[in-house]
Formats: C-alpha cells, sequence, structure tokens
DNA sequence: GTCCAGGTTC
DNA sequence: GAACCTGGAC
C-alpha cells in the first residue's frame, strides 16, 4: 500500500503536519524526553557524554547491536561486560579462537551470531580494523541485516540512518495507527521514520526511539501518560494505543521429536560430541543425540544409539 | 505451565 | 517463508 493512501486512512481527523512526522516536533521533543529519561547502558555514549566531545567506539557498537538481535538488554549486559573484557577491540576478537567466542556466548542463543560475529571481526581486522562507515558497506559484513546496518551508522557514526527495530515498529504504528499488518507495514513505517530522523543527532534518536519503546511505548499496558509523544499520537487519541501493532495470527510450529543419548564411563567421564557448524545448536557440544522429525521412527530410537547398549 | 517477541540467513 | 534460541509476562 502506498504511503499516502495509509497516512489518509490512518490519520484522518489529525493535522497533517503531526501525522506526517515531517515538523521535526516529533523528534525535538523526543530528543528533550531522551536527555531526561534515557538508559544507562554498559555500551552507550550518554548525550551529556556526547556534548563532551566522547565519540562511540564502532567496535562496541556493533557488538553491542549483534548481541541485541532478538535479546533481552538485560540478558545482553554481562555478557558485553565479559566480551569487552576479554577482547577489547576487534584485532583482539580477531586474534581469538572461534571456540573461545563460542564458549563466551553459550547462554545467550541464536549461536549463529557467534559465528557470524567471529568471521566479521576477522574480515574488519583484516581490511585496517575500520569498520566501513556507510549503511550499504556495513550490510556486506557477516551477522548485519537491515536493522544492524541502520543501528551502527546512526550511532557509532552519526549518520541519518533509519533504525527500525520491534520497538520502533510497535511505537510508529501506534504514533500512526497503522492497521496494516506488520509484515506488510514495515515499508511504510521505515519511510515514516526516515521523515522523522533529524539532521542533528540521529544516533540520539535512534536510541530514543528505541528506549521509548522499552520503558513507555511497551507492548502491554503502555504509560501513554508518560508520554513525550502523547500529544502527536494517533492511537492516544483514539485511547487503544495497545491493540497496535496488528499482526497476522501465525502458524502452527511443527512439532519434532528425537533421543539423546547419556553416557557415563565407570569413572564418571560424559560422552559428548561437537555439533556441525550450520543448523540447530550449530557448533556447540552435546550428547550423541538422534535426528529430530516430526514422528518416532528408526532413526529416533535406541537404534540410532552411538553404540549398542542397554539404552533405557 | 503457555504464549509471545524478536533480526539475520538461506 | 522457515529456521534459529532464550527469557519475560501472565
Amino acid at each position: 500500500m502506498a504511503l499516502h493512501d495509509q497516512t489518509r486512512k490512518t490519520a484522518s481527523g489529525d493535522s497533517g503536519k503531526a501525522a506526517s512526522g515531517e515538523s521535526g516536533e516529533i523528534a525535538s521533543r523526543l530528543l528533550a524526553w531522551y536527555d531526561a529519561h534515557h538508559r544507562d547502558l554498559p555500551w552507550r555514549i550518554a548525550p551529556r557524554e556526547l556534548a563532551r566531545g566522547i565519540r562511540p567506539d564502532p567496535y562496541r557498537v556493533w557488538l553491542s547491536e549483534v548481541m541485541l538481535q532478538q535479546t533481552t538488554v538485560e540478558a545482553v549486559k554481562s555478557y558485553f561486560r565479559a566480551f569487552v573484557e576479554k577482547w577489547p577491540d576487534i584485532e583482539a576478537l580477531a586474534a581469538s579462537a572461534t571456540e573461545d567466542v563460542m564458549k563466551a556466548w553459550a547462554g545467550l542463543g541464536y549461536y549463529s551470531r557467534a559465528r557470524n560475529l567471529k568471521a566479521c571481526a576477522n574480515l574488519v581486522a583484516r581490511q585496517g580494523g575500520r569498520f566501513p562507515d556507510t549503511q550499504a558497506g556495513l550490510r556486506e559484513l557477516p551477522g548485519i541485516g537491515a536493522y544492524t546496518a541502520a543501528a551502527i551508522a546512526a550511532i557509532a557514526f552519526d549518520q541519518p540512518a533509519a533504525v527500525v527495530d520491534g520497538n520502533v515498529e510497535r511505537v510508529v504504528s501506534r504514533l500512526f495507527s497503522i492497521v496494516t499488518p506488520l509484515s506488510e507495514a514495515k515499508g511504510d513505517i521505515c519511510t515514516y521514520v526516515e521523515r522523522m530522523v533529524p539532521a542533528t543527532r540521529p544516533g540520539d534518536f535512534a536510541q530514543a526511539m528505541m528506549d521509548l519503546g522499552a520503558m513507555i511505548c511497551t507492548p502491554r499496558r503502555p504509560r501513554c501518560g508518560l508520554c513525550p509523544l502523547r500529544e502527536d499520537c494517533s492511537a492516544i487519541i483514539s485511547g487503544d494505543a495497545e491493540r497496535f501493532p496488528v499482526r497476522l495470527p501465525k502458524g502452527e510450529k511443527p512439532l519434532r521429536r528425537g533421543a539423546a543419548f547419556v553416557a557415563v564411563r565407570g569413572d564418571g567421564a560424559i560422552l559428548l560430541r561437537k555439533r556441525g557448524d550450520q543448523g540447530l545448536l550449530g557448533g556447540m557440544t552435546e550428547v550423541p543425540t538422534t535426528g529430530w522429525t516430526a514422528r518416532i521412527d528408526g532413526g529416533t530410537t535406541a537404534a540410532a544409539a552411538p553404540f549398542p547398549g542397554n539404552w533405557r
């Protein structure tokens, strides 16, 4: 659906200015709120530090953004601290053993991120240790998709990139009461954000949108009374912020079964193996298992044990 | 316990 | 469009 149709459909009764996000009012209100209420995070350079001339370190921005993909801020904090302690810069990470990186990542989930992290570190270190400073250049690197490229460009390099993560999708879908399901509306949401991004402090603007989504414009029970954008928000005006964003119902997830074999030797040693690098839990250590399939058959029973025995 | 959120890859 | 993991809300 074209953006102008969306705007007409969703923002009726609103002043065109605020609804289109072109006035710059939204960005300045949001930045003022961010200055007063931003979260203090281990990887973040706060507004008053930026004002004193402290620059973000692209390595730390990249590391934190990769860790934050599909992962909550609380879970990331301790891992981030451990990583920068162990590997303070991209050269240190590039010089590490992949296995050590996998170990340090254990517990964070989505382990392909750790393999891509290491691959990316090797690549960047080999090219002189400098990250590309454009979205397109960043997008080429392993483990960096549209969101992460925009986030690094904005936060580390102060470029006016449209940073759209799940938080921002929720904030924008409420601001403009977007009734189109999220999967279809992503393009329009990105266009709205592009129009809102200010020429100055684009990195703080990106972080402010995400802080707003995390602290005020929450998925459930949003704290609209505290929101700096309450006068701009179409969903508040109609009193139903919580019904946005609209999502398509998701399909059933297939159930897969299999067996795991725990072999304990007399001296207490346990038989372990390393999984292949691709797919489920790639590169992780495990007890031997069968394949995992939709039905129980010869490949998922004791018949597939690593050695004959009295398996129970 | 059950439901749900969430970027990148292939 | 499906696969990939964990943790938070209820």
